[in-house]
Order: C-alpha cells, then structure tokens, then sequence
DNA sequence: GATGAATGAGGCTTCATTCAT
DNA sequence: AATGAATGAAGCCTCATTCAT
C-alpha cells in the first residue's frame, strides 16, 4: 500500500464512518428547519453530503429515519436521566441535574433540544408506547423517592412532574431559542430561574 | 327567474356565505391530523365542499391560508385575554378563567387546541411581531395587576407567567389530547390541578 | 365568443376528447415496445402530449392502466365473439369470422394485437376471472353448437377449441409481424391457412 | 497453507464452480416471477447468494444475462431436437419425443419452460438470428424427412410444423400451468392430447 | 364569481452499475 | 478473483397552482 492509497484509504474510512452521522445531523437539521413534510429526503442528502439513494440503505425511507432519529434522541435523554435516579442524588439535585442537562443539550446542540420539541408536539409522530412508558416510570421514581424523602408534595403526579421538569425547561428553551420574547440568553441565571420554578412546584 | 331558481340563488348564496368559514375548519382539521406538509389543498377543499380554485380567490396559497388561520385563532384568543383584564377581576380570577377558556375550547374544539399546540411549535410559522408585541403586553399587564394587588410574585416575569398561565395549560390539555399517560379527561377536576399550579407559582 | 375563442374552444375540445385516447394510445405502443415494465409513465405521456400527472387523474398508477387497456381490450373481442355465436353461423363460418377479425386486428391495428400477445404470455398480468369465465363459456357455446351440428369432433374440449381457434391465429399472426420465418404477409392466403389448420383439427 | 484454509479453499472453489449457476437459476426464476423489467440484480444476487457485483464479471448487465439464458435455454432445446432427427425415429415418433420433452421439462423444471413463454413472447427479447435458422431448418428437416415417408401432408410448410410441434405445446403446458381453465395436470393423458392434436393436423 | 381540468416541478424511492478494497 | 458500499439517473407519483370556461 503506499502513501497515496493509503491516505485515501484513511479519507475513505472516515468519510465511511461518519457518513450516517452526517446523514442524522442533516436529516435532524432539516426537520427542525422545515418540519417533517417539509424536510426533503433530496436536501437531507446534499446537506449530508451523500447520494440520494445511500439514505435507503439504511432506512426504508423518511419516516423511518426521522422515527429512528426521535427514538435514539429520546432513548439518549431517557438514558441519561434513569443513570440520574439510580444516582444517591437527592430528589432537588435530580431536578437541577435535569434541567442542567437540558440547558447544556441546548448550548452545545440546540438542533437536538429543537428537533425533540418539533416533533414532540407534533401530532403525527407518537412517541412509541416502550418509550412513554419509561418516562412514566422515571416519573413515578422521582415522586416516590421525593414524596418519601419529604421533598416533594403528596398532591403531585407523575403528569404534573413530567410537565414540570421536562417540557417546562423544554418550553422555556426554545421560547429562547425563538426569542420569543427578544431574549435568547440560556445561562446560568436562566437555569436557576428554571430550576425555582421546577421545585417551588413540588415542595409542600 | 322563476320560484326554483331563486330558491336556488338563495340556498347559494347561504352555502357562498360559509365558504371561508368551512374552508378554514377543514384547513384547520387537515393540519391537526396530518401536519402542515401533509395536509392538501385538494383534501381540504373537498372536506369543505369547495373548488380547489376557489381558494385561491382569498388566500394566496396554501402558506397564506394556513398563517391566516394560525393569526385569527390566535387574535381571537388574544382579544378574550384582553377582555378578561379589562374588567375588574382579580388576577387570580383572570388565571382563572384564562384557563376555563382554554378548557372550554379543549372541550368544545379540540381540534383549534390542538392547531395552536402543533403551529406555535413549528419552526416553520412564526407568530407575528405584532401579535407577539400584544402577547407581551397582555402578560405585563397581569404581571403589574398581581404585583400590584400583592397576588403575584415580584420575582415572576412575563416569561414566566406565559409559560405558566399559557403554555402549561396547553400542554396538559394536548397531554391529555393524546392521552400520553392513559389519562384523557378534561373536567373540573383536571382545570383546578391546573389552576393550582398556575396559582402556587406565580403566588409569592 | 369571438372568432378566435370559438375556435380555441374547439381545439380544447378536441384535444381535451382525445386525451384519454391519446393515453391508452400511447400506453399500448409502449407496452408493445418496451414490456410492462420497460415502458414508462413518462415516455407514455410524452407520446401523448399529456402532462404527467394528467395520467393520475384516471388511472390510479401504470398497473392500473395497463390493466384497464387488457380489460378493455379483451372485451372488444369478447365482446364481438358473443356477436358472432348470437348469429346464425354455422360453425364453420364461426371460425372463419374469428379468424377473419383477428387478421383484420392486425392489418388495421397491429399494435393491439400485439399487446394481447404480450400481456397474455406475461405471469404478472392475469386475465380477470370474469373475463376467463366468459371466454370459456364462449368456448362451450361454440363446442356445443359445433358438435350438435357435427362439425366438431366429440371428442375436442374448450381448452382445444380456446387453443386453435384463437391462441394459434393469435400466434400465427405475430410470429409474421415479428418475421420470425422471414415473411410478414397477412393476406386472404394466410388466413385460408389459418383456417385450414383449426378446421382441420376440430372436425371429426 | 493450513489444513483449515485448505478446506476453506476447497470449499470455497466448490462454491465457485456453481456460481454462475446459482446465478442463472435465480435469475431465470425471477424473470419469470417478475417480468424482465421487475426482476432486478440485487434480488438475482441475493437469491443465488452471490455478490452483486459478482454478476457483471461474467455479464455485461441485466439484459446480456437474460438474453444469455434465453439463448442457452433455446440451444439446449434446439440440441436435443437436432438429436431427436438425427436418430432413426420415424417422424410420428419424433413429435412424440419432442412434446414429451416438453411436457417433461414442464413436470420437472416447469420454470424453464415458463421462462420461454414468457421471453419468446416479449417484443423486447429476439431470438438470434443463428438460432432461427437453426429452427428453421429443424423444421424443414422434418418436413421433408416426414413428406418423404410419407407422414407429412405435401401442403404444411415450416411454419405450421413450428407452429404445431412447438408453439402449440408450450401454449398448452402454459395454459395448465396457469391453470386458465382450472386444470393444471401435465399427465400421460394430456400428452396424447397434445399429441393427437399435433398429429392430426400433418397427416394427408 | 366559481369551477375543476390540466400542468409540471419536485418529492420519494428503486436499482443497474461502478470501483476501491 | 470477489465483494458490497456507494452512486445517481430515472422511475412513479403527488399536489400546489393556474386559467379557460
């Protein structure tokens, strides 16, 4: 082998290997941007950087890869906060954990925290019954361990914690994000007056 | 013109009268169910028992239409809110019954709960300036009133009280729309867990 | 209406009649041509002068085309062959109208014949039961009235009767279109020997 | 070389050496199953369990491949014919033996003699110009070794002898296969059928 | 005003073929 | 020799939009 193939051998590894995360990225990317319907298997592909037809080597087709994506983006998320509750954290750290890890999802890959609340509020997409259920025992974890420890109110449910400690940071994010109301800082002051909002909630 | 045509002008001219209104609920139903990219212009003329050329008589296409409904639903939501602080409840009543008007449609037109849900969460259709501006102001102005009357907290803001009067009702509400946790009720129960937590955040 | 509308409108008309016939037109040459699955929607509505997308306002896809063109096709000769038997004919006679039609197909619209011949030898497309069960009747018809007259061998079937007296013309005839023995001559000559020949096999 | 790639090896020429077999094979199956146009080379690849791009070392493509097949096909069958005549059969004896052929062939192999039908009737597939007249010339062999003894009317020519002796059976066997008119036997009785039938039509 | 036939751009998807390994 | 990942042209089909009536 010499130098010529091997470098291209090395080009051609890592353009192999990142080629699917690219396609993700985009697929990601364009969803956020145009929406499902809106979001074209064609620009996917020139945004990744591949062929047209590559896409279908590894997923049947849009929806597929746009289930896949909402899948292993929740499944990462779903993933990292049962590590959290098997923690010795205390149920308000758990909270403050939460919330950090969704602010630090929105600095550092704000397509992602937009691509979980485009889709999440979308009616079409469901998300599967595997996964609803894992929130809803996360959920029902939390209040058990702070309605035992006395930190969290007997009157509270596993809706109202999901609301409140995941789609109220996800909401107040991408009000953000949007600017909505001309502000876009996502800061460490953002994150307490997030996190005040999630325990002053819960607490007797 | 003879008795059966003018009946016949006069049955027209009622169907004529409609046209809009029904090619906007079936615009509004056709987004709900199959998103903004799914919905056709063919679908939605059929369901509403019109021309697809007609239209375009009133709306430039599918794009006008779609953001022309998402401003009225909206305005006309706006311009209730408005009402509500121009009379003389106190704040928590206005939270109050903010939130019985956003169940009263729940119960009544899920199908505009769920459009103001999917749109205001599309990054495709942005709420206009202007009606963000009076969104604003709406909230300044409950946020001045409960400040005043010592109900509200000095630390809240109007982010905050739009996410916590607007968006949190909204979001229970399409919780239970899709019934994400096995529970899809929307009765008085379901109003005042709402309006509590509305109230335990905002109070001081 | 002026001079030049009336005229438009005449042409639209025209060509507006035409357009469907200009589709199955189109469809059976390319079908002839390229096989079922060579011959594309494209090449089809190029050839006819039609949009594209004009071909799926009748047709719900290119099967469903080409399965309307053999359906409607058959029927016309189904159709004349219930005529013929309705008639009184002798048997004989019965043949040679037969006989005489097809060889009239193929000097006048060979590109009909030809997509008979196609569709009836490709395992995809399959003859509706319906239409099987009228050509076997058909074939009963023609094997009673034969053999109470004596002009049929007792002991020739339908199958046979179906195979002689319209598969071997239908063979016959394109095995000249194709000049597969170096002749394409369908003249009185050749159809006294068609005749002949499925005379010959069926009398006793 | 260690014992294990050695049998690796010689397993692996085993393989080898039926390769291009498999191949033929799967793809004859799937022009029948799925028309030329529908069979594509990833499901012949895969069905024969060969790399896709294995295929074009030995085939310039899909349609060099079919027409391959189609020409092998036919030369094996225009072999054992040549064969057939060669022998001292009397011309009686040698329809016999042809259309046991094929009725074998059809028992035993019935996808060959469907991947014949099926190409011989498509306009897009010619059979070579050599292979014609070598069935011409079979054709003209046993007229005359037939009009010599005596067998043959003076009157049939080539063509009905190809016709007759050929075409005929294969129509037959395909209508059973078919089932068309809801029989699918390919026993003794239907070869005296065919036979009969074939017979008939040469004798003075 | 109102219609709906017609268009054609553009979407999704397949698949024959190539080529680096 | 053999592989199979990758390509991209081309296929089928949808649908927003136009326009003659």
């Amino acid at each position: 082998m010499n130098e010529y193939s091997l470098k291209y051998k090395i080009m051609a590894r890592n353009i192999d290997d990142t080629k699917i995360e690219r396609i993700k990225t985009a697929a990601l990317e364009m969803v956020v941007q145009r929406g499902f319907g809106g979001a074209s298997i064609s620009e996917i592909a020139k945004l990744a950087g591949v062929a047209e037809g590559y896409l279908y080597r590894h997923y049947k087709g849009k929806s597929d890869l746009v289930n896949d994506l909402l899948f292993s983006n929740l499944n990462e998320l779903i993933d990292k906060l049962e590590k959290l509750l098997d923690s010795n954290y205390s149920t308000k750290d758990i909270f403050e954990q939460l919330i950090r890890l969704l602010f630090n999802l929105a600095n550092h890959q704000p397509e992602r925290i937009k691509f979980l609340y485009v889709l999440m509020h979308d009616y079409n997409f469901k998300i599967q019954e595997e996964q609803r259920e894992r929130i809803f025992k996360l959920c029902t974890r939390v209040k058990e361990k702070g309605q035992t420890s006395g930190e969290v109110n007997e009157n509270i449910d596993e809706e109202e914690i999901y609301l409140l400690a995941v789609v109220y940071p996800i909401q107040f994010i991408n009000l953000r994000l949007k600017s909505f109301f001309n502000k876009s800082l996502l800061s460490e002051i953002e994150i307490e007056k997030v996190l005040k909002i999630c325990l002053n909630l819960i607490k007797k």
